[in-house]
DNA sequence: TTTATTTATTCCAATATTGCAATATGTGAC
DNA sequence: GTCACATATTGCAATATTGGAATAAATAAA
């Protein structure tokens, strides 16, 4: 017998081709999983009397005999997502075929602490369950700050107080009695570009997340990078401009920063709730605050194009409301400050995912992570 | 049966196991390969009738049966690397064990061409072959500039006029009728620091290349991070410093750059012949000069290594003459000029590789490529 | 209509790989 | 020395996987 462990790994990517849409033959599953076609429809047969996978009717090519088209059941189970902030908590349910089927948010009263943040997130998994169908396969959470995956363990978050060495992983184990998937908030947004976004088809891409702070994520070869302290991509600490003894760029250039550059706000001012809003109110400004933050981005997005050479730049947070437009100014800027990207101008796009990214990013994590039962 | 082209892989991936030291039993083996102990087993008595591994005694461990230690047999054949520039062309031979066992340097003449250069390499293979044992295997090529290793061309190199779209792969196939293998060469010399240098156990690295011009290149997950247009790590392009106009990183911190600004030498000064000794006599240097060079390479450290937190960065070039107390210098500015460092300090080492580098590269990559034939 | 061609799937004998038990060869305790 | 234990390797029946031929089901051409 082969290893378990790899026919597990095995049918397991054949459901995720299978959702994504990518091969719902079992001739395009071989050779997707490089496997026989004997051998995969060997396996398909078993996630079909396993009530994984359907078929689903026939599919004329421009020739020869028809695809048997597979597809996912609905009805197999569902994957739990969290993402949270200090701001508030957020949970989606995405059913095993891979469709977003709740999104439930709920704000966090400003003296939230870490036990207080996990109680929330039990009870949001738990009220997850009403209405869904089929049992709840696996957890997959997005946590900001420092996380370490391979652990299960939330490291640091600067703003939330006590939230230190937090086993997430362990914690929800215990207590929902499946597998749980941890991984830093900004990381599985970038698993959320691929199934639910415009990175369905890319494996090389990059998340920027000019939030709170200003975090970045990169996948090369389909893969998310990582790095030694689990610190990849903390671009926000970079001191900014780079010359003298500038501040960090988080205070400079995340969504907050670039809402009081552009409103002309002062440092004390009081940051509006709908922070989104309040940038699409100023997603028409010109002037020099205007330019300043476009000629910052600029030089990121020269320097961030420079060195990785990706396909493609997802603009996440509440910066999106800035629009197209925004996008443009800054890549001809780019351009303008490092003429060596006119060959290769950087492709910086608005992320169509809005605000449930990082719940449908933890989900993804989940579905990717979930392996069915060995019959 | 099990594809042949995977047994292949397997039979390559223990000959590199064995080779590098790192498996040099059947049973580690079959963890490294993740195989059962007894199909390894199978595979190893192959690769010992093939005469391609040999058992050379046994070692005792802590208890229980001692391994029966296995190595690669020298005589089984060497492999090629070049690596080449606009002023000099480098050949190495490695034996089969992965012992450097002949180095040629070459200079070539101010008025080389790609035709010249591509004459040149082939020369020097054939020359490799006097006093070599065995078969010549493959041949790994660094090529300056950009490169496309899937297709095996060489698209565009500044410094040699008409150097643009070489198919070296093809060329050297036909002449030598064994596997070649192209890449950048500063992509390679982190392969040959993975094989002979400091970074044989690691699998996140980054080699820092102030040569001529200012490149990187990023290992990560023991795997060269790739991009769109093959220009991933060319970071000389960015604009320096970072506000205005500046001009590029090359113009400032390439390695003739950096000698003009420790010796005070004018742009028009003539280069010396052997730059790496020039810097040598300068590597004591104090004062403005030498702080500024100081701080402009611990800016780029510190945008580095918050972006890609990798365990080492290693520095090659002629600036290695500067010695650890650049190092030193370069790392202490750099948690100065960015506090978020003090927590994780990046780890800047001199490459022990020296001036054969890039031939080690190549050679290291050919090793890689190679892969037994089926018996 | 018939036949050739293309593509998808399935059947089955051949074989590669595994799991497990057996064997080999050492250390450490008494 | 003998026994318990630890680790490495091998032998073999059980089985997972493959390659290739056969089958299925469509289009295109004659």
């Amino acid at each position: 017998m082969r290893s378990t462990e790899e026919l597990r790994q095995n049918l397991a990517k054949a459901i995720l081709h299978v959702r994504s849409g990518h091969a719902t033959s079992r001739r395009a599953l071989a050779d997707a999983l490089r496997l026989s076609p004997s051998t995969t429809g060997d396996y398909v047969d078993q996630l079909i009397s396993s009530r994984h996978l359907v078929e689903s009717g026939l599919e004329q090519g421009r020739m020869g005999r028809p695809k048997r088209v597979l597809k996912t059941v609905p009805e197999a189970g569902w994957f739990a997502g969290i993402e949270f902030n200090a701001d508030r908590v957020q949970a989606v349910r995405v059913d095993f075929s891979g469709v977003q089927t709740q999104t439930i948010t709920r704000t966090l009263p400003d003296e939230a602490n870490a036990k207080s943040v996990m109680m929330e997130i039990t009870a949001l998994i738990t009220e997850l369950k009403n209405g869904a169908v089929g049992p709840l396969l696996a957890i997959g959470v997005g946590a900001p700050g420092l996380v370490d995956p391979d652990k299960g363990v939330a490291l640091h978050y600067s703003f939330l107080p006590d939230w230190v060495d937090v086993a997430v992983r362990d914690e929800l184990t215990q207590c929902f009695q499946v597998p749980v998937i941890l991984e830093n908030n900004l990381r599985v947004i970038a698993l959320a570009e691929r199934w639910f976004g415009g990175g369905r088809e890319l494996d090389d891409y990059v998340i920027l997340g000019p939030r709170s702070g200003f975090g970045i994520a990169v996948m090369k070869h389909g893969r998310l990078i990582d790095g030694q302290h689990h610190a990849t991509g903390e671009i926000g600490r970079w001191v900014w401009p780079l010359t003298g003894a500038g501040r960090e760029m988080h205070d400079v250039l995340s969504s907050p920063a670039v809402w009081r550059r552009l409103s002309g706000a002062g440092t004390r001012a009081r940051l509006p709730t709908d922070l989104h809003g309040a940038l699409q109110s100023l997603s028409q400004s010109e002037g020099d605050s205007w330019d300043g933050v476009v000629d910052d981005y600029a030089r990121i997005m020269g320097l961030l194009h420079l060195l990785l050479d990706s396909h493609a730049y997802f603009l996440h947070g509440p910066l999106t409301a800035l629009g197209v437009r925004f996008c443009e100014a800054v890549t001809r800027q780019a351009v303008n400050l490092m003429p060596a990207l006119k060959q290769m101008p950087p492709n910086m796009v608005i992320s169509s995912l809005g605000d449930d990214a990082g719940g449908l990013g933890a989900a993804s994590h989940a579905m990717e992570a979930w392996e069915p039962a060995i019959s």
